[in-house]
DNA sequence: TGGATTAGTTCTATCACGAAAGTAAATGCA
DNA sequence: TGCATTTACTTTCGTGATAGAACTAATCCA
């Protein structure tokens, strides 16, 4: 195990690095001396490497950055649906090498583990970990709870260590993502923000104090139910015009497919809506209407303003652009910072990053030096 | 200053005691050796106090709790609206022990600071600290902007400490009684909590992993234009059914008044409604279910199942709980954990108190024991 | 070419910490 | 009653993390 400093600056300059010791002392509050002692064994055993000097053209020295050797091995994040794996394997810093997408013979937990184990035989390279996301409560690598798969107190985490002889995490898919985010995504550097996907389902997450707020109710799948349209259609468990109903892929093509009295999949919604069809169109802005009216009641209430948008549905952005930012104003106190909008990139490779990335952390805080 | 731990120790002692040293070792994550030896200035300085042996029955040898010593002197806290100052004298756990309310001769600087300095002469006992709390944004003790004062760059801290000769702590209002709450009050022991208050205007504040959030937004007085109600009246700046619109007392005696057409004001408000008068209870009917949903809103984007009720007006919480919990219950997951709600004393002495609290944590960093 | 500036290292004193062993004061059982 | 047991706390001491001070290194600049 490492000392809290040796694990301070480990993950320092893994999100920041490159990164100079002197760089360091400010960011980790030490003196020059300690980064020097701290520095010493990562660079013995390999971990940390000194890249040359950088010339800078100011006065004095120039500095001798510190980064992450690039040959560490590989990571393996896995993001568990109902029926589906999404694998992704990454390097230390979680930037995609390779992935795919199978479905799982069955859910149940043997069988799942066979499936992964299968799956993750099928990457190569020098794989040191594994993260595992899914929808639902997870603590210390039991699933307690997980309704996609019907899941009650599974302890997998153990389940596909034995099979696999790795190191294994499992989180909840939202605290993954997050931590991702705030690792190695959107969120680097900044003290707070907020998550929101929008997909097949809607979720929810929050970074304060840079930490991950990790509550029971980030399992639960809270959020999708906010309301947010007082005109909106019904969701499932009969809330108006809430997030769910809203915002939905397979609400809102059931709004579209409604309107144009044919079946309309996600992709073509985008596409309708970006040529201007009338119909897709007012879909689009009453989601995008709410959805910035989410942003902006998340910024308000979590007192963040930037806000990190994810999730298989977030094409929707592109198309609705406008809504979004009009309803952004509408309900963001013109005093208030304006909202630091973070859009990233569409599909699952995100919530699989964000598996690889807990599995990242597992492994950096478990680090040691042969002692 | 005091060392990380010390520090730890005095505020779990001033927290949480009469506490154990054996029952601070779990708390603060320290060994019993190193108990002893931090506890041993404290009482040394007699800023703390060992108590008589507890015996509580069980086996093994008795605690004696440490405490924090009763006459180590008294703290005043002063909340400036835009015309008054609500002081109170309290002792070190923030309990009250005086109070008064009286205008302020003018909202120049100059002018407050002896209205402040004349205050602080009126209160008998011997006075550790002074701690302001208004409306506004403060930074290390200068107040970058306060509407309700029209101060820009005002540097308070230094001229009321200049003025009295005594250490003086200057917080906005809302981060000023979030963390009294934090310390002292309903939120004692909680990792994370929301702080809603209502009265003539709408305030909110957040506390998670253990620190207030703040950020520049709390200055700025958010959460007063959150949209709680489709239906309800305009604000001043145009929002239907906003907090504002829907919670202050201003426009609560305004629809009631209008109503009964005659002017009502917002004791009678409750009066009336506690009576079964209809135009009042329609009128807190709307005012509950409004506060219930901005709970619940809290709750579910804060991920803090507990809330702080504060404020002049939350009388209304007597008169409107049906209302204000059947909003709750259709807003939150039923999956989610209940919502737990504290509900501080109506008045200014919540706010005043906030003040105190602050003045108390920067007395207590800042101990020394004449090194 | 040498002074100024910034980066990083080495040496060393300090001090926070916990392990281990010892003391204190209760309960419980014979 | 007395002794074992349990829990609370103290004392002693070694370990190790830390920063200050003095040092070396490498650049810019006059």
């Amino acid at each position: 195990m490492l000392t809290e400093s040796e694990n301070a600056l480990a993950e320092a300059v893994l999100i920041h690095g490159p990164i100079s010791r002197s760089a360091l002392t400010s960011r980790l509050g030490l003196s020059a001396a300690s980064l020097t002692r701290l520095a010493k064994p990562f660079l013995d055993t390999g971990l940390l490497v000194e890249l040359d000097d950088v010339v800078d053209g100011s006065v004095g020295r120039p500095t001798r950055p510190l980064d992450i050797a690039p040959d560490r091995g590989f990571f393996v994040g896995i993001k568990i649906t109902g029926d589906t794996l999404h694998a992704v394997l990454t390097d230390v810093r979680a930037a995609l090498v390779d992935s795919f997408t199978r479905p799982l013979t069955s859910a149940d937990p043997s069988s799942v583990v066979a499936d992964l184990r299968a799956a993750i035989g099928d990457f190569d390279g020098d794989i040191r970990g594994i993260g595992v996301s899914l929808g639902g409560s997870v603590d210390d690598g039991v699933v307690e709870f997980a309704p996609f798969l019907d899941w009650h107190d599974v302890p997998f985490a153990a389940m596909l260590a034995e099979a696999t002889g790795l190191r294994v995490t499992v989180e909840n898919d939202l605290v993954a993502l997050a931590e991702a985010e705030r690792w190695f995504g959107m969120g680097r550097g900044l003290p707070g923000f907020s998550v929101i996907t929008i997909g097949e389902g809607i979720g929810y997450a929050v970074v304060a104090h840079n930490e991950v707020v990790r509550t029971r109710e980030v399992g639960a799948g809270l959020g999708g139910h906010i309301p947010l349209a007082a005109n909106g259609p019904l969701c499932d468990r009969g809330h108006r015009g809430c997030a769910q109903a809203m915002l939905t892929s397979g609400s809102i093509t059931a709004q579209v497919s409604g309107a144009l009295r044919r079946t309309v999949g996600y992709d073509e919604f985008l596409t309708l809506t970006a040529g201007g069809d009338p119909a897709a169109t007012a879909v689009a802005d009453a989601a995008g209407e709410a959805l910035g009216r989410f942003i902006a009641l998340a910024a308000n209430l979590t007192m963040q303003p930037a806000t990190v948008l994810a999730g298989d549905g977030i094409g929707l952005f592109t198309v609705a652009e406008p809504a979004i930012r009009r309803a952004i104003a509408t309900d963001r106190d013109p005093l208030a910072d304006p909202i630091e909008l973070y859009i990233d990139e569409p599909g699952f490779t995100a919530w699989a990053r964000g598996a690889a990335a807990v599995a990242i952390q597992s492994a950096i805080a478990t680090l040691s030096f042969g002692r």
